[in-house]
DNA sequence: TGTACATCAGTGAACGCGCGTTCACTGATGTAC
DNA sequence: TGTACATCAGTGAACGCGCGTTCACTGATGTAC
């Protein structure tokens, strides 16, 4: 019971692990949409029917791809809240988690194309890939906790066609979040990735050059939205200056 | 040298026509990494060999597929546009002109893949595809204008780092507006398609149900975060409320 | 108006290649007594 | 400690299928005189 396990356990691991490895690799040169298992075996100098004995299909080799990809994003995410410094500063505790998850996207550009790029067609995801989907979200949620714990976070009213739907969000996510807080953050959530996603396929090609500093700059917008303030309000939440 | 064209030229352009719509509902079926000329010459009752009458490669293919996605959702945005009823009402026109987009991808969503999705992997965009690619962000910096030359927009400065940037970009896309708007219409831009592809993508299934409610909400946001008001501010305008 | 020639859409065979998955098998590792 | 048996990783052949692209060709449409 003890971690030393016998030679057929750790094989099987390292040869999962290869795997993985090589399959991440091929994602890089074809997309998981021709993502081949022969191929991987291929270069593995296996024999293309035996990678059945580690996924029943070439499905679950892509199951197992998003499952670590959803998780690398999310530790990335998690790392860099924790390693935060400031813990009273929550927009640059916001910007510092988007930030990782950029720079994560933008060192694993194949996996987070397999993850928030188009489906890959025919491909349906199980259950087992939502709980990993969801950790950079909860990182997010968890910010804006800390800041309405600290100080209350105040944003204005939302429209009445808005409020039922905010409602069950709010309970379902956050329900010691205010609701216009839980809508924006669902927001903010999904316009962090469409940043991210305009800078990695493609569209700031020719028209974005300081990344860096324009990401920056969104991603402070983004905290703004979700009401996350530099200093508490005095008094009353509401009416005060647009930007802090 | 009127209309009427000869059998040939009628039937190049009736059969290049039918070849892109039967290539599009191969789309659906498998995705653009495996849209395969031969299943399109099939499903047309041709040999695969004739389509390289009418496109000189499966690439040649797909980025005619590519330019007419591009056109079709800018072309969705300027109707939008230029139907929209109140000319002074520059959020409503925003939020209208963003749920055009939304809408085109709702009824288009394998089309919009190919185009906001992840890139087709050995594909390269040509040069073709820059003009049309250009039209919906074409119309979103001319409703900034037309709010600009109504009321003039304000915005906070920018950050002292953003700021070569920011000028390098107004330069480019559009010299007669702030720099501080030109980078909020960047970020608005992209992050209008995060709110889509995330809906799109499936990223808001089991999460977010009233979708209709969440996007105009979203898209008001970002009218908001754009510098766009529905009534001038009096006097400075600096300092208004956060809100209008 | 009629004829000779040029253009070009579509054919069918071929080249050389790739894929996921199944199946009976060999031989090494692990386990129970 | 030694032996008999069970487990299971990996093999190699096969099934049935798909792909993009080239090439020499047929025959209909279009054009120049």
């Amino acid at each position: 019971m003890t971690t030393i396990r016998g030679a057929r356990e750790r094989a099987r691991i390292e040869v999962t692990a290869a795997i993985k490895d090589e399959a991440r690799k091929q994602l890089e040169a074809e997309g998981a949409a021709k993502l081949s298992l022969r191929a991987v075996a291929r270069q593995l100098g296996m024999v293309s029917s035996a990678l059945y004995r580690y996924f029943p299909s070439r499905d679950d080799l892509l199951t197992a791809l998003i499952v670590d990809a959803y998780d690398a994003v999310g530790a990335a995410a998690e790392t860099a809240l924790a390693n935060a410094p400031d813990p009273d500063d929550h927009p640059a505790r916001w910007t510092a988690t988007c930030s990782a998850v950029r720079a994560w996207a933008l060192t694993h550009p194949h996996e987070y194309a397999l993850i928030y790029g188009s489906p890959v067609p025919g491909y349906t995801a199980p259950m087992d890939t939502v709980g990993p989907a969801s950790r950079v979200g909860l990182v997010l949620i968890s910010i804006a906790r800390e800041a309405h714990c600290a100080n209350g976070i105040a944003l204005p009213p939302l429209a009445d066609e808005l409020r039922p739907e905010a409602h069950r969000l709010t309970s379902q996510i956050a329900p010691d979040l205010p609701p216009a807080v839980v809508v924006a953050l669902v927001g903010a959530w999904s316009q962090l990735f469409g940043l991210i996603s305009f800078e990695l396929f493609g569209q700031f090609n020719r028209l974005v050059e300081d990344r860096d500093a324009f990401f920056a700059q969104a991603a402070g917008r983004l905290a703004h939205e979700v009401g996350l303030r530099r200093r508490p309000a005095a008094g009353t939440h509401r009416g005060s200056s647009a930007y802090s």
